[in-house]
DNA sequence: CCAAATAGTATGTGAAACAGACGAACGGTC
DNA sequence: GACCGTTCGTCTGTTTCACATACTATTTGG
């Protein structure tokens, strides 16, 4: 136990991470986090002047691309909540980018359609995210990005299929005859 | 404003165009957070113990292998804002899960460190957030999860190096310029 | 010893998520 | 056509959370 000055003073530790054995890196959910916060980042400064962000962009390339279904659907695709998807479009019709038209086979369900200066707005926009997306994977090579994103989306195709409540719990389910020895009684 | 009218009708899609299943598909951003929500949401239903979810755990897994630097390199390494590490340390603490000890190099960095009952929460976690992590990767062939873990790895350590609001303001700098007349090719 | 700088903490504010209730519109059945 | 039950979108209230700010303790350098 080295407990005494590891040869790196913790003073001053900044951007040098000097190719630690951190075992962070192991961490599926750690890379996760730092690759889509710095996805988000990026995205957000570069659609600031949109109302709802990185996430109006995605609502407003939705509607430029005339997804079938409501906002609810459209909620769900995107991992937003079905109120917040209201003040999301409320915002952007706002701006003048999208419109609400109610479905005539079904006026319950409020279609999100682009304007004509939503859908410039979008290409305009779109050209700039490639390159976020681009500076993300700069780390990679050529190919390594283009099966880096095949691999991505199959699983994102695939986790946005599967109900994530119902795989969770029976995944809880299957692990918990599993662990002999499950919990310390960790008090709350 | 070139051509005014697309020729998509923007009248009744009924028959949506199948030809794109899925637009969004090709969105690195929707795919990421897609992903990157699967995943806390199952690792918070797993560790839902634990005091501050998924984040408490990564807290803990921390504190256990007792990495260096206090806890506003560990804030930092993690994507957390200082304060939320503050209290969240304090939840762990109360739980008898870590203690704070000031680094006796200096006195003002406080070391999180995991206490034994904490290393054994933490093994017994641990492997289950394995399990989560290969759930969420199950789509893929057994291979290709060793890739994707490698490349988003990669990524990770990449990106977690670099100041994102830096990169940020120099993706946009280099963007503005060519802002005059974006491409339209929104996918190649 | 004093001044500047840094780590952690406390506090206030605003935004966001979430749950629940409501009106509107559909699909049946009678 | 008139009654249910259901679904969709919206509204409202509550609660949590992130962020900025200010403050204390401690170190460093002159």
């Amino acid at each position: 136990m080295p407990e005494t000055t590891p040869a790196k003073p913790a003073t001053v530790p900044d951007s040098v991470p000097d190719s630690v054995p951190d075992a962070l890196d192991r961490d599926l959910g750690w890379s996760l986090g730092v690759v889509f916060r710095a996805y988000v980042r990026i995205a957000d400064a570069l659609v600031a002047e949109l109302p709802g962000g990185a996430r109006g962009y995605q609502v407003l390339a939705a509607a430029a691309q005339e997804l079938p279904g409501g906002q609810g659907a459209l909620a769900q695709r995107l991992g937003i909540d079905k109120t917040v998807m209201t003040y999301l479009v409320d915002d952007l019709e706002k701006a003048g980018l999208v419109e609400r038209r109610p479905d005539p086979a079904d006026r319950r369900n409020k279609r999100v359609l682009a304007t004509t200066e939503g859908r410039a707005t979008w290409t305009s926009l779109c050209s700039r995210l490639e390159h976020a997306e681009e500076h993300v994977l700069a780390p990679l090579a050529a190919d390594e990005r283009d099966l880096f994103r095949e691999l991505l989306r199959k699983l994102a195709v695939r986790a946005h299929t599967l109900d994530p409540v119902t795989s969770a719990c029976e995944l809880v389910t299957e692990l918990d005859p599993a662990q002999g020895r499950p919990r310390h009684s960790v008090r709350r």
